[in-house]
DNA sequence: GATGAATGAGAATTCATTCAT
DNA sequence: TATGAATGAATTCTCATTCAT
């Protein structure tokens, strides 16, 4: 197995589809992008669903990468939340592609089937925050689904509107959002 | 022309697509669902993108008549703000098919050059609690892009999780999240 | 039966079908241009194959009064046929657009039945002329049907040339032409 | 690229298009003559019509070949004249498909924007033909698109004549229509 | 008679997948 | 193992024709 070609072929697949879409991303056209044989993506994946799944399972990887490696684990809680909350966000800019793609993939049938916290951060580490969190009471005691949207629903979408250029992001603002939405979540 | 079946066709495009995807849901199976010949479509829209783009333009419609069809001129800044959001996931609720499809029309490179905010509720009625609260000094003085995230964005969270059953909603979750949205604008 | 309609429908079909060739000329459009009703061409022509040969016959009449309206019997045999010549020329000239159709019409599988002398002029009329030609040894003893090519050849070659702006005709040119198609017929 | 499928292809699209008109030979009919799948066309041909003008872009080269290869270069200017002449008809009794076809697309619009002259010789050969008889004194002063149209005009017409079964020609019949031809264009 | 909305068979084209090399 | 030409089912769209009004 040439892991680079497999690399390749995610990374020409996910450029494709978060440009335009599912369909209008053939197979030839992936192929092309990532310099392999049409044929040869089927060594490595067994249909275009499956490759997308793949894709998908990939990007996951990275954003939890990109959002654990410098994660402060003795901080507070607060400290905790408000990294993840800005690793991400700085992720999903830098990667403007990616992030269509994921966002894309969510809301198709495709992403039907995933929860979304998968690929957001890994469970056990946004989980933990919050039920410490709920444990010394400083933040809200609702539902971990809940506090889940409150904290990566505005995310997504401040992203969104600056990827899409409807509203451009800095760090001012990101700062202010990430503390709003720890106003969402904490106990008052 | 028959508005019955420009009523049908759109119908059974949301149904299909929402469930399927936009490929998978071929014409002929919508004329098929909407009870008409395939080239009947063609009499009411020039191609299937178009009739994409009207299937939106029509929800938003109906989503906006559902959000204020009840609302409450002339109570509180938070009044109004809790009517909008409850009004919202309470439509989106009844409406679990339309839910799926606007996500994935905002989601894909057909919505891309659509702003979210549009559909979520009338501009000029959520602007202007927006812009009332600031200048009472009740809603933290942010861009309105980022007052519209923080809003909407939790929202349409729990009703993904709800509609695709990961989390069932009741009448005291969407309280206390329509809440927490508020506590996040709110000037503390 | 309404006399006009069914003129206006087939000037609509030699028109399309002109300038876009028989596919590409729908019916709805002839029926639009013709303001009829498409189902309104279905009361005076069984089908679209009928309207296009019945097109064809009703060019054959206004040519060949164009031709005929002016002839001059009793003149010698090199003037009534270079009347004929000059008339055909200018009626062409004259209606580009059922030249185009019927040059379209005679090379397609719709004319391949149709002998092209029947349009071209009245067949007793140019027969005539050339059988009296033959007899008075002014025209070369050659079949009829090379008579006809000799003749009728050049000239609606020179008015494709003309009508498709690939080479201007004026009457001088026209002489010339008509001149030397004498030439390759008159006896040496 | 296979050349022979190319070649198929183009066969199986003159021998459709030349018996059925450009409408009703369907893509996949000319696929299956060419024993070829519905999609290879498209490897080689960008749509239906860019296959078509190929198709005639290769008549062209045929009949060039046929008329050029035994061309007598150093023969007087009624010589080279008759050769042309000649060549051409036999070329067109010998291919009455490829015939059909050039005659349709000629007479088509998608033929509208070529000049005649093109197929039908090489333009160099033929003006130099006339040229210089112009020259000598030997060929009437004329337009070289005259020229060209009282040669080809009737050579094309008794083509159309034999190959549709109207009349049957003979080496007789052509020489003496080649004469006339000659006896159009001559300085008499 | 006239209309034109509706039909649905048929056309061009695309593209996931296969397989001989 | 990798290729990419070839496949053909599936898709979008067109348009001659019908028929209820």
């Amino acid at each position: 197995m040439n892991h680079q070609m497999r690399e390749d072929i995610i990374n020409a697949t996910i450029d494709l589809i978060s440009k335009h879409g599912f369909h209008r991303a053939p197979m030839a056209k992936i192929a092309q992008r990532a310099n392999v044989a049409a044929g040869t993506i089927y060594r490595f994946f067994d249909s275009k669903d499956d490759l997308i799944g793949n894709a998908y399972t990939c990007l996951e990887q990275r954003m939890r990468s990109a959002v654990l490696d410098t994660f402060p684990e003795y901080q507070s809680i607060r400290n905790r939340y408000q990294h993840v909350c800005r690793e991400l966000v700085n992720y999903f800019l830098a990667s403007p592609t990616e992030f269509r793609f994921i966002e894309q993939f969510f809301n198709s049938p495709y992403g039907a089937t995933t929860r979304r916290e998968r690929i957001r951060c890994d469970n056990s580490i946004i989980s933990e925050i919050f039920l410490e969190g709920i444990q010394q009471r400083v933040v809200k005691n609702l539902p971990l689904p809940i506090l889940n949207s409150l904290t990566f629903g505005p995310l997504t979408e401040i992203c969104r509107n600056h990827v899409l250029k409807y509203f451009e992001l800095n760090d001012h603002v990101i700062n202010s959002t990430v503390e709003a939405c720890w106003d969402a979540i904490r106990q008052q």
